[in-house]
DNA sequence: GATGAATGAGTCTTCATTCAT
DNA sequence: CATGAATGAAGACTCATTCAT
């Protein structure tokens, strides 16, 4: 019993691991994400992981069975944590309007944060081998969103209209601005929510206006 | 002289093609287009792509200086003619809102034409190599979208908000909603359109039914 | 017969040609060869030639069985003509004396008039597809030398020594400093013979002076 | 630390070497060597280094990053050897005319013991990626000789010529003897000193003679 | 746990040569 | 004669993965 406190199984490796372990683990994933965002998943080498971090390539293979399994593991644990991230945000607020608007936020902020994992997402859209373990990851983030968007309905709030396709519109807006706006172009998070926000709520035509925090100065 | 009509430089290689060239060419590009949809850029190869048309594999380097250069053709002649569909579908209509309707309804049309084109505008934003080249054909498609959006603001019709992020905004929903509903889930191209107008005129908010075509039957 | 007159056999193609198809024949050796020299025989391919003369592929194999038979033809020609040339500058000279060094002057001139040809000598040594045509054609210019030497001894002119070893000694000194003087530091021909005249009559002890020409101003 | 003592870097890898890695680079130099002495640069590939020595691919580049790096590597330490091997023989012998002597000899002696590569410095004049570190090179060797003329002249023994030229002219000869006379006709080392010795001493009309060991036996 | 070394299939690319038109 | 097109073997080099120590 008391061996499980201290050493805890990981995916990809039958193996325990210590406190140390788990550090070099988390390092090595950590290295590694930052590398694969910024080089690419492919042109980034497990040698050139190895070697950033100064370690042996045996280490890289005591922690993780192959390249691709560490990718897969970065890919599940960012939609875990985006996911916790958008349930923090929320707590306990009970209006479906500021559910959603809380979630929003909370996504942004977490784009804003991890920005580098934004082209993961893209990439393992792109490949067959992730793309399931995204589709996987992101089913469950609309689900949460969906549940939302059905509140909001039957409380009269939002427009009839499909909450599945409304739960992916909002995703589609706030994950294209946040690459847009906090990833290449450095804005801060607050403002890119505003304008998601905003934007979800009222598309084009609503009364919204920049006064709340545009996202330019313009 | 006459030759010259038929004989033309392309780029990537300093050559004239006669008219049987340029149908290679042609069919390399969309061959090659549909393989790196299919298995990702880097995991298909250029034996597999030259083996797949059963030619030599001297004649890729024929047409081509690189694998790099083919796909960064791809790319531009992708968004060359996704431009130019929505160009078409606007056609000489005065309206900004129904230009901007329009303007949705031609994209997804050519995405769901072209649906596997999507995937690799998502590869090339992952990857700093081509990133750049996909960022410049897209902020050709915004500066368009920019420009009905400021025009409808100017008509009072739109809200008073950041033109430039708006269109971001539709390019996000528009993209995600034809990526999820086209491409992974072959809803008909002209419902997904349909969701997409909607969201983009009113958000969450306003009044817009199901009725006018939901993507799902649900 | 009178065809014979106008078109003539080559070695490597069996093909009677016309003037215009030898002056063809010729312009491409000479391209070759400057090619050749300049990048080397192995980096340089038969594309860059035809194109860098503005032809077809055709055009090389029409005249040439293979880019090894070209190179062993300019390698032959360039031989067969520097021979010529020493037996030019020789004359009808008696004096073994002069005839040597009549002979250098006109190496030295040749080499200087054809200086890119001195690295294609040193690259064929290095291949032995190419030694052994190269050491052909040298063992023919040592014994017009040993013919010459063997008079001088005889002559009492020359100290008693190996005549074959002394042809390659002046051999060995007029085409090192052809190459380093001419070649690699562009000195007027003239002088580099001089030098290469001087050492092979005195070595470093005879009473020579630098007054008849010296290769260097220093 | 004594780690340090054992294990340290080279060129063309960052990576530092134990001694089993360093006695495994030394087998691929003195192996990539012979084959670029044999077949030629060009004509010798990586695949054929690592199949003759039974290693696979990848050892080649453990060790060097590139075949021409390699090349180039064995090259310069050639150079440098031949230097050093002319440095010994001459030791502390004060004067010119001996100096000189015993460097021809000692350079014909490594020459005969590392024959095969004078087709490598050959071929390395050849191309224009080798050249310079091939001049760069030789051009220590001659300031060597250089040297020795100059004190030769000073002292009254050689004749009064520009030493720069003369010392080129003295491996000229050297080399083009052993070339000949050592590498294709397989004559024993001392002799060919002899005759280079006694040609650089008086040229042809010096008097010498064949007695003190001529090369042929004619 | 960790390292340097090794593997070898696989990648992109080149190029001498041939051929239909 | 000449050209553009095509061939495909071969080349240099990479890299995920494994292993002896």
């Amino acid at each position: 019993m008391w061996i499980l406190d201290r050493s805890v199984y990981f995916p990809g490796v039958d193996r325990r691991l210590t406190q140390r372990g788990r550090d070099r683990r988390r390092q090595l994933m950590d290295f590694a994400a930052h590398r694969f965002a910024d080089h690419g998943y492919h042109p980034t080498s497990v040698a050139e992981i190895v070697q950033g971090m100064g370690v042996g390539k045996g280490v890289f293979y005591w922690y993780f069975s192959s390249k691709e399994e560490l990718f897969l593991e970065i890919l599940a644990e960012a939609q875990v944590d985006l996911r916790r991230r958008q349930q923090q945000a929320i707590g306990e607020v009970q209006d479906p309007v500021q559910r959603i608007e809380r979630g929003i936020r909370g996504s942004v902020e977490w784009l804003a944060e991890h920005r580098h994992l934004i082209g993961l997402f893209q990439f393992a859209a792109s490949e067959e081998r992730f793309a399931p373990a995204l589709r996987q990851g992101q089913e469950m983030a609309v689900a949460d969103v969906v549940h939302h968007v059905k509140d909001g309905i039957l409380a009269g709030q939002f427009r009839d209209s499909d909450p599945f396709v409304l739960s992916h519109a909002i995703l589609g807006v706030t994950h294209h601005l946040a690459q847009v706006f906090v990833f290449e172009r450095d804005e801060p998070a607050s403002s890119v929510a505003d304008a998601a926000v905003e934007f979800c709520r009222h598309g084009l035509l609503g009364m919204g206006s920049r006064g709340r925090g545009a996202v330019r100065a313009s």
